[in-house]
DNA sequence: GACCAGATTGTCT
DNA sequence: GACAATCTGGTCA
């Protein structure tokens, strides 16, 4: 069941705490399968008006621009994913079946286009926040998937190409959460092309996590 | 829990 | 015009 509101005020004070400063560019200016593991076990930062929400990202997959077929660079530079060729350190946000947003952070080199997309995380600050957009009550399920995730974080087109070096998108330099032994990898979810490539990555047994969770549960 | 169909619209060919 | 880096609710087991 869902924590007792004083377990949660707890937990998002502590969280708080902990929360450190943004990532600088150099961490995102490394290849991408490097940069996705890195993030795990790492709070996803946003600054809204409607209050702070983060959360402790626990699964993610990674694209590798132009040579990877299920990203959506491999055809070359569109309006859509411009930012993807962009400086490494910026949030691709891109909508899809018409309903979903899904947020990226690009990495490597400028001109590389691979980016990092954002299955999960385990909702810490401001999960009143995230229950009132998500229309569910169930922490588990609060940003569990990338559409989810996005809408939880209150992220849309608005937020495509905003530096997350910075506030009021950021990842923290912090790992409050180290999931040592237990970071999974598997091939990447809801994609009909490359799929033998084992670049998601994953806290293996975590509730937070969408799709095959490699390993028990229940 | 597993499987399936339907929703809904921006983007690209 | 086709499709999409998805989610949800329904059905069946």
């Amino acid at each position: 069941m869902s924590l007792g509101a004083d377990a949660s005020t707890t937990a998002e004070e502590e969280a708080r705490r902990t929360l450190g400063n943004p990532l600088p560019r150099d961490f995102y200016d490394r290849p991408v399968t490097r940069v996705a593991r890195d993030l795990i076990g790492r709070m996803l930062v946003h600054d809204t008006r409607e209050g702070r929400v983060a959360g402790v990202i626990v699964e993610v997959e990674g694209y590798r621009g132009e040579a990877d077929p299920a990203s959506h660079a491999f055809r070359g530079r569109t309006r859509r994913n411009a930012v993807m060729f962009g400086e490494p350190g910026h949030a691709y946000v891109y909508f899809t079946y018409g309903m979903h947003h899904c947020l990226n952070l690009v990495t490597g080199r400028e001109g590389v286009a691979s980016a990092v997309l954002l299955r999960a995380a385990e909702p810490r600050i401001g999960i009143e926040i995230m229950r009132r957009r998500r229309g569910v009550s169930v922490l588990e399920r609060l940003a569990r998937g990338p559409g989810c995730l996005a809408q939880a974080f209150g992220l849309d087109l608005t937020r495509n190409g905003l530096d997350v070096t910075e506030p009021p998108l950021w990842v923290s330099d912090r790992r409050p959460e180290r999931f040592a032994g237990r970071i999974g990898t598997s091939s990447r979810v809801g994609i009909r092309v490359a799929t033998e490539r084992p670049w998601r990555f994953f806290v293996r047994e975590s509730p937070f996590v969408s799709g095959p969770r490699g390993g028990l549960r229940r």
